[in-house]
Order: C-alpha cells, then structure tokens, then sequence
DNA sequence: AAGCTTACCGCCCTCTGCTGGCTTTGC
DNA sequence: AGCAAAGCCAGCAGAGGGCGGTAAGCTT
C-alpha cells in the first residue's frame, strides 16, 4: 500500500510533466491539461464567475481568486510577515517586493540609462521619460501629464473650489501643496547647527524664520552708516551713491557726449533727454481719473 | 477526476513626497 | 528698477493594494 500510494502519487506527477494538453477552448485555441482548467478559461471569455461573494458584489472565475478577494477586502487576513519589520501582505509576491525596499536590490534595469528599479511597474513608468509620451489629459484643459497622480493634482489646484491649503504650523502661512509646505518647513522652520547672524546687529538665529522676521524690525531704522561723515539712510544703494562723493566717481558715462554722471539713473535721464529723439514713457493711466503711473 | 489550496507570473491603479525650473512678490 | 527669495508647478520615483489568470499539488 505504502509503495502503490507512492507510485500512484509519482504517477501523477509524471503527468504533469508531459506537455500533453488534450482540451483545447474552441474561442482562441488555447490548449489544456484537464477540462477544469479549459473551463476556467473558457469562462474568462464568456464572463462566467461562479464564485460570489458574500460579502459584496464581487464575483470571480476560480474559488482562488474568491478566496484571495476575501483576504483582501474581508477577513483582511494576511499570512506572509516581514521578519525585519511589521509589513505583512496577503500575497507572497507582495511580500517579496516589500523585502527589496530593505535590500536595496534593483533587479529591473533600464536599457537606456542607469536607472534600475525594484519591480516592473516603476521601471514601466520610468521608460515613458524616454519616449516623452504624455497618457494623461486634463478634461478641462486639455493639458497633458506623464502620470495619472500628476493630473490629478493638477485639476485638484486649477478646475477646483475649495482647493484645501496646508497651513504652516510655526508661522502660519498657507501652502497649496503638501510637498511644499514640506519644502517651507526644512527652508525655514529647520534647525541650524551653526547660527546665523543678523547683518545689522549682533543678534543670532539657529531658525532663518527667526532671522528674518528679526531683520525687519530693522526696517525703518536708518540702517547704513557713512563711515567717512555722519550719512546715514534707510537703503543700501543710497549708501553706495553718497560714497561717490567722497571717491568723487563717476561710473556712468553717456556715449553720445562723454559727460559722466555718479548715478546711473542721471545718465538714463540725460540720454532721454538729449539723445533719444522717439522717447515715449509707457504710463499705466487710472480709469477713473486719468492719472499715469510707470508701473503697473 | 473534481475540487480545493498554494505558488507564481503579470497588469494597473493609488497615495506619497522630493526636485528643479518658472513665476510672482517683497524689498 | 532690479534682485533674491519662495511659493507654484509638472516631472518623476518609492511603496503598496487589488485583481486576472495559469500551473502544480493535495484531498476527497
Ligand atoms: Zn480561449
Ligand atoms: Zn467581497
Ligand atoms: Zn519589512
Ligand atoms: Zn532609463
Ligand atoms: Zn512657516
């Protein structure tokens, strides 16, 4: 008995072996072992699931796929644990894809650059960035996108009301996107080892928010000092200026009369004048009365 | 042989978050 | 006016969930 079972069970072994494939499904001449897997398959063709859910309306082809639905969106049972971390999965291929974001491992590489991924479908999306294809378009502008996340977000903050904002923490400013307001917070709100110092006083800053709101009580000081007479004034460029009458430079020369000017604004003023015979200032008029501004 | 479970391959979707060029804004 | 800073934005990669389907193995 102990020799027939084996026998038997080798048997059937053996037969899986052969490339033997009897059934054939008369849709698309595929060819089978036993008529069980010809039916499956023919009931892929025709829509067939026996296999209901009773939990939901989901229905499948094979009690597999039933049973794997059920762990999925049921019982959430998921019997393969990672051992280094608490990840666990409810398929085995799952959990071996979880593993290599330990390893490292990069077994999928591109062909056409250095980059490698750890599973087939991020390799499949990076080769669209070098056929420069765009799958993805906005219904409402008909702007085009290389993934699908992308459009998405991109309808969120242009085709939406009530774009939701993301409000710093530590100063209160509104940021559309999420990624951003983690750009602000390492920019800003992150810690310096080495303080930064104020540029007009001794005061130091381990946060350049800090540092810069700390600047601004600065701002209606005069805060630049002639070093030669007692000057003193609000803006740098000032400064600048008023040391030329202490050097007696003039760094600015017309090229029609060679006449020399210490601002470079007196040359433009004098070239217009006296130079530039088709000058028409562009003036931003108010509607309502008239009156014209240079700038808008 | 029929009807299961397990293993294995694949396809495709979403959520997530950083990067660097572009555009606006404050000074 | 002109410069620097910072939010805006699309590009793009990391990680994971869920299903489609077949082959192999076991139990009845
Ligand atoms: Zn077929
Ligand atoms: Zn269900
Ligand atoms: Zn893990
Ligand atoms: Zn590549
Ligand atoms: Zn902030």
């Amino acid at each position: 008995a102990f020799t027939s079972l084996r026998m038997s069970s080798l048997n059937r072994h053996m037969k899986t072996h052969s490339d033997e494939k009897p059934h054939v499904c008369h849709l698309c001449l595929k060819a089978f072992r036993t008529v069980t897997l010809l039916r499956n398959h023919v009931n892929t063709h025709t829509g067939t699931r026996p296999y209901k859910c009773s939990d939901c309306e989901m229905a499948f082809v094979t009690s597999g796929e039933l049973a794997r639905h059920r762990r999925y969106k049921h019982t959430l049972e998921k019997p393969f644990k990672c051992s280094m971390c608490k990840y666990s999965s409810v398929e085995a291929s799952k959990l071996k894809r979880h593993i290599r974001s330990h390893t490292g491992e990069r077994p999928y590489n591109c062909y056409l650059c250095s980059y490698a991924s750890k599973d087939t479908y991020k390799l499949k999306r990076h080769m669209v960035t070098h056929s420069g294809e765009k799958p993805y378009e906005c219904y409402v502008c008909q702007a085009r996108f290389t993934q699908s996340g992308t459009m998405k977000i991109h309808i969120l903050q242009k085709h939406s009301e009530n774009v939701p904002r993301y409000q710093c923490p530590h100063c209160n400013t509104f940021i559309a996107r999420k990624s951003d307001l983690g750009v602000h917070l390492r920019n800003l709100h992150s810690y310096l080892a080495v303080a930064m110092k104020c540029r007009y006083c001794e005061a130091l800053f381990h946060e350049r928010y800090a540092l810069i709101q700390h600047k601004k009580t600065h701002r209606n000081e005069k805060r630049f000092k002639c070093d030669q007479c007692s000057y003193a004034c609000k803006q740098e460029r000032h400064l600048i200026v008023h040391k030329r009458t202490h050097t007696g430079e003039k760094p600015f020369t017309c090229v029609c009369c060679s006449k020399c000017f210490r601002q470079k604004q007196l040359l433009t003023v004098h070239f217009r004048k006296y130079h530039d015979s088709n000058f028409k200032p562009t003036v931003y008029e108010c509607p309502k009365c008239g009156k014209g501004y240079s700038r808008w």
